[in-house]
This record gives structure tokens, sequence and C-alpha cells, in this order.
RNA sequence: GGUUCGGUAGCUCAGCUGGAUAGAGCAACUGCCUUCUAAGCAGUAGGCCAUUGGUUCGAAUCCAAUCCGGACCA
């Protein structure tokens, strides 16, 4: 039990005693005390007052020599300062823990729960390389899922990787036409950025047809448009000729919107890729050959990318198996009434009792739209798992979709859609604003990784810290640093926020990051490899800060236990980060390996050597490798 | 129009299940390498916690309204 769980215990007992009232623990505050005054953790006691009719100060007294007398071995005193009762816990108590944990590997794990948990995320497109935006959502998603397993539930990391539909198709077509047979091995090109090249290719040549398209909507020239598509121009066209008549400007610009939307989806380019959906959907074979060659480009090149980032998956979904997936849900739900049929057929669920809005299920031609499948792929993993929890970790953009997919299977009564949970995390932005693949203003994930390695070893050789290492350990080293820096800085804040990103700063290697954190466990290892333990058992006080210390070991447990339960990984990067700095402060302060007394020695080498632990085992949860020395 | 997330130091963020004088990092300024790694440590300065009202012994934290920014739905 953790010391503020006793306290709380040891708190309600006597209390309990005292005043023959029942509290329970819930009602009783423990805070870490404010160093401004003696003690470690502080009791709250004003919301005792009403209840006991007397003074805190009273109150404050009575608890406290009540705590003092029954957990003497615990707490050894006590002061009262206005509504909050300070306590000072045992140093015997402190050491001893120490003792019993300073050698455990596994601290601050817990044992299985039986739980099994998916978690979902990088959901890749195979139309282009990864960028900023996914190692957000890779980090996270790894972090969390090992964050999960350490709290003892059984964890499957699963990926769907969305690798059909109309953005392949148009990297197909844009290779067709420009690629000249180029392959990843003759250009020398990765695979997926080779893919993601020709996807941008397309979009050039689609926005330079799209201009032609609406100058000739714009003339009233329609030749080689469909009947659908020229009633639906002479009405937008009409509509712009009433807003500048008008003066509405706004109005004008939400048409000439809808105009350039048309343009766009009516060049012949666009029918290209279109007509190449199409035929992959029949499964026509000389469309599947270039689509599994593409493809196979993209995989080499993601594993590459995922192997570089540290990026695993224990069973990967693709989207051309479970897009049609659902369907049977749909069905189902019309039997049991959830779902309704309307007149031209298309299928619907009215959500408007739950704050939402009525939401399409099945297009009137019968075909799916992305929660059909969704549904289905959740049914899925249910029946090939059996979980008991389903983590997605989806950017925001997706809350809404999330909470329909969620509520639509509580409708339909599957057992499974309570342990459906969103991991919800804002965009990555870049100070122009939102990153567009489309208009390759992305920041690549390979790209940015490289960059850190190098920034990273050029910092390590200013420093002068490349002595004593072997050519291919300081790589290792530079990658473990850089890589470090970058994940430390994209799982430290809480990951609803969303993140502005600056190329043009480079992320920082001092203060609250990664490095500072891998730095400090460097110190200690080096401290360790010369130490020579003596095996001494110290029993005498502590000073303030090897207290501090330990009783911020004792919190790791929780503080794991915490980034589980509320699906943020940053509360370890932040305890990781403060442990760290207050053992530095302690570094400074106190000598080690020439401390006062051999037990003395002993004890610190204990806590540096746990400390060193924790650090380890915390900055592992966040993905991050900590050097031996750096 | 509706739903939802955010607004805390110049910048990036903690703190939000209500508790003491609101904390870090960066940037600025002062010190500290002959002793366990200075990617460090100690210190100075920097705040109308978006605004207004409410609940409470007590509000950055809870509630309501408003303003600003983002996302989504129609």
């Amino acid at each position: 039990m953790s010391v503020t769980e006793q306290i709380k215990e040891a708190a309600v007992q006597a209390i309990n005693q005292l005043y023959t009232v029942s509290f329970t623990t819930d009602s009783i505050t423990v805070n870490e005390t404010k160093p401004e005054f003696e003690g470690d953790y502080t009791v709250v006691l004003f919301s005792f007052i009403k209840q006991l009719k007397k003074s805190p100060e009273v109150i404050g007294n009575e608890l406290g020599n009540q705590l003092v007398a029954q957990h003497n071995s615990f707490i050894t005193g006590f002061n009262v300062i206005k509504g909050f009762l300070n306590l000072s816990i045992s140093s015997s108590y402190v050491t001893q823990f120490l003792l019993h944990e300073f050698a455990n590997q596994h601290y601050g794990k817990a044992p299985a729960t039986g739980r099994k948990v998916m978690v979902e995320y990088s959901s890749p497109n195979t139309n282009k390389p990864l960028h900023l935006g996914h190692l957000r959502n890779n980090f996270l998603g790894w972090s969390i899922a090992e964050t999960l397993k350490a709290t003892g539930n059984e964890v499957i990391k699963s990926c769907i990787v969305n690798d059909r539909g109309i953005h392949i198709c148009k990297s197909m077509i844009a290779w067709q036409k420009h690629a000249n047979g180029a392959t990843p091995e003759k250009t020398g090109t990765k695979g997926d950025h080779l893919v993601g090249n020709f996807y941008v290719r397309f979009e050039e040549d689609l926005k330079a047809e799209a201009e032609v398209v609406l100058d000739n909507l714009l003339s009233h020239q329609f030749e080689g448009l469909g009947e659908e598509v020229i009633t639906k121009a002479r009405g937008l066209l009409q509509a712009t000729d009433k807003y500048v008549h008008e003066g509405n400007k706004e109005k004008h610009a939400e048409v000439m919107a809808e105009l350039k939307e048309l343009a766009r989806n009516n060049t012949p380019i666009m029918k290209e890729a279109k007509d190449m959906l199409l035929q992959w959907e029949q499964g026509d074979e000389a469309v599947m050959e270039l689509w599994k060659k593409m493809n196979s480009w993209v995989y080499k090149g993601f594993d590459e990318t995922y192997k570089n980032i540290g990026s695993d998956f224990d069973k990967i979904y693709y989207e051309s198996n479970t897009y049609l997936l659902g369907k049977d849900i749909v069905e189902e739900g019309l039997a049991k009434g959830v779902l309704t049929r309307k007149a031209d057929a298309s299928v619907w669920i009215d959500l408007t009792a739950d704050g939402l809005d009525e939401k399409l299920v099945l297009r009137k031609d019968g075909t799916s739209v992305y929660i059909t499948q969704d549904l289905g792929l959740a049914k899925q993993k249910v029946e090939e798992f059996g979980i008991d929890e389903s983590l997605y970790v989806i950017a925001d953009e997706q809350n809404y979709h999330m909470k329909v997919l969620k509520l639509i299977l509580q409708k339909m009564g599957a057992p499974s859609a309570d342990g459906i949970r969103h991991l919800s995390y804002g965009m990555v932005e870049l100070p122009t604003g939102k990153m567009k693949s489309r208009e390759g203003t992305v920041v690549d994930a390979d790209e940015l990784v490289e960059e850190m390695e190098k920034i990273a070893a050029q910092k390590t050789q200013e420093l002068g810290k490349v002595d004593g290492f072997e050519k291919e350990e300081l790589e290792e080293l530079y990658r473990t640093i850089g890589l470090g820096a970058l994940k430390f800085f994209l799982l430290r804040v809480d990951p609803k926020k969303r993140m502005v990103f600056n190329p043009e700063e480079s992320i920082e290697f001092h203060g609250f990051t990664g490095p500072f954190i891998q730095y400090t466990h460097a110190r200690i290892k080096s401290m360790l490899r010369k130490a020579q333990p003596t095996g001494a058992l110290y029993t005498g006080e502590l000073f303030p800060l090897e207290k501090s210390l330990i009783l911020l070991l004792e919190q790791f447990p929780a503080i794991i236990q915490e980034a589980a339960t509320e699906q943020d990984p940053s509360k370890l990067a932040i305890y990781a980060f403060n442990l760290a700095q207050t053992f530095n402060s302690f570094y400074t302060k106190h000598s080690v390996l020439n401390a006062e007394r051999e037990d003395k020695k002993e004890l610190r080498l204990q806590l540096s050597q746990l400390v060193a632990q924790v650090i380890k085992t915390s900055m592992s949860l966040l993905g991050i490798k900590v050097p031996d020395k750096m």
C-alpha cells in the first residue's frame, strides 16, 4: 500500500476511534507538504470541522497525537498550522522501503489483472510516408500500450492500414503517367516516399486541370460533362450571379468554393482515378497488380520507419480486407429496430436523443461508409481476441465519429460497446497552419528523426563527450539522444492539447527534455560503475533531499497507474523529469562515493540505483532509451 | 446554428476529484567545474490563472453566462 493510502487509512481509523464517527478514506485529502513547512505529507482538516464541531487546531493536535502514538514506526512527528496537519514520515520506514525495492528491476509494475486490451494506433494511408502527426500518434499509442501492460493488462497492439481507396489510386495514376517504370530500387528512393511523391504529382496535375475546368464552367462551357454535373454547375453559377448582385461576399465565396470542388471532381485525371478505383473493386488484374506492387514498396518503407522509431504491432488489419465488413451488423440493427431504412433505401441511425444527429450507416446504393466498416472491425476484434477493452488512438478531429461508433454499438446491445475508449489527441500543426500532404507542407517523419540525430551528434561533439566510445556506440548514442529528445517533446504535453511545431526552432536538449533525463541516468550509472557497495545498513536520520527523493520513488507505481487510467503518458514524462531534477539537487549537495560514513554511502548507492531504475522504467514506458554513459 | 476541447509568467507547459504565499522549462540576469559527468546546480526577476457573476470557511480548480482560438456535426 502506498504511503498516502496508509496515511488515509490510519487517519480514518484514528478519527473514528477518537470521535466515534465514521469517515471513509475518500473524504480525506492528503497532499505533499509544501517545502516551507516541516513534514512530508499533510492531512487537510477543514472538512472535519463541521461534523466534529471542533476547531481545526484541536482536531489536528488530537489526530496528530493519536497517529504518532499508534503508528510510531511510520509517523514520527507532526505539526498543525491553520487547518493543516503536517506529518513526518519516519526515516526508518523510508530506509526500509528503499532496502526492500532498490534492487527490484520490476519496481513500479503491477501484477497481471487478466484484462485484455487492444490498442489501435498509427493507422497510416499507403499513399504517402509518415509525417510528424503520425509520430505523435505512434509515440502515444506505443506508450499507452506499454503503460497498460505495466499496470497488468494483456495488450494487443494493432494497426489498421488504409491501403485502398481513391488516395492510393491517385498515386497509381500519377505513377503510370510520369514514372517511366521508376521503382525504389532504380531511383534509390524509399518506397513510401516514392509513392508519396507521385501522390503530390497527381495533385499538381489535378490542380492544373481543375483550373481549366473551372474557367470553362465560369464561361458556361459544359462540353464533356455529365447532365447531373451541368445542372449543378448551372445552379451554382446562378447563385454566384445572385450574390455578386447582392454584394454578399461571404456567400459568394462559399459558392465559388463549391464550384472549385465541382471542377476538381470533374477533371479528366480525377475521372481516371475514379475509374481505377472501380476497376480495383472489380478485381481488375492489371490494376490489382500495380496496387500490390506500389503498396509493397510503401510497406517496406514503413517497416524501416517503424523499426527506426521503435514502433511495433501484434496485429495488422488491412482496409482492403475490412472495408466490406459491417453490413451484417446493419442488417442486425434493422432487425432490432435500432436502425431505420429510408424510402431511398439508405440506412440511418437517429442519435438526436443523445445530443447528436441522424447519421448515415449505409448508402442508398448499399455501399458502406466509414462507420459501417468500423462497426464490423470492432466486432471482429472482439471475436478474434476476446478483448475486454478496445482503445483507439485517433486525432480529436474524429471525436464525433468515435462517439457515434460507441453509441451505435451500445444501442445494438453489443456487450463490448462499453469497452470502447478513444485516446483523443490534438493535431500537430506548423506555425503556418495545418500540415497538408496534398500540398507537400508536411514535416516528414524520416527526415525529422534524421535531423534530430544530427543535432544530437553535433551537441555531443561540441561538449567533447565522444572519448571512450567506439564508432558504432556513438552512432547508437546519437540515435538514442536524438530520438529521445523528439519522443519526449511530443509526449510531455497533455495529449488532448494541440501543439504547434516550429521546424525553425530546434528541439531543446536542456531542462524539461529527454536528454536531461538521459543525462541524469548516465551520470548515476557512471557513478555506480565506480562504486563498491559496503553492505552496511544505515539506520539514522535522513537529510531532507534523501528523504524526499525516496518518497518520490515511492510514488512511482501510483504514477504509472494514473498514466494508464487517464490515458496520459505526459504524467510519466513529468514524473521522470521531477525525479531527475530532485536527484540532481541531491547529487550536487551530497557526495555518494565519498559519503560521511560507510553505511550512509550504502544508503545513497541504493538510492541512486533505484532512481536510475525508475528513470529507466518510466522512460521505457515512453519508448525512450536511456544510455549508461553520454 | 449545435456539440466539444482549450485560454495560467515574454514563449512552451504543470497544477483542475476545491486547501497554505499558483509551480517547472526556455528566454533574461548573478554565481558555481582542482572533488562521484556543468546536457548539471544554486539564486534574481517575471502572474488581474480570458472576463463577469454564483456556490463555499476556502475557487486557477466546481456551476452559469460572455469573449477569444481549434476541431467536428448540419
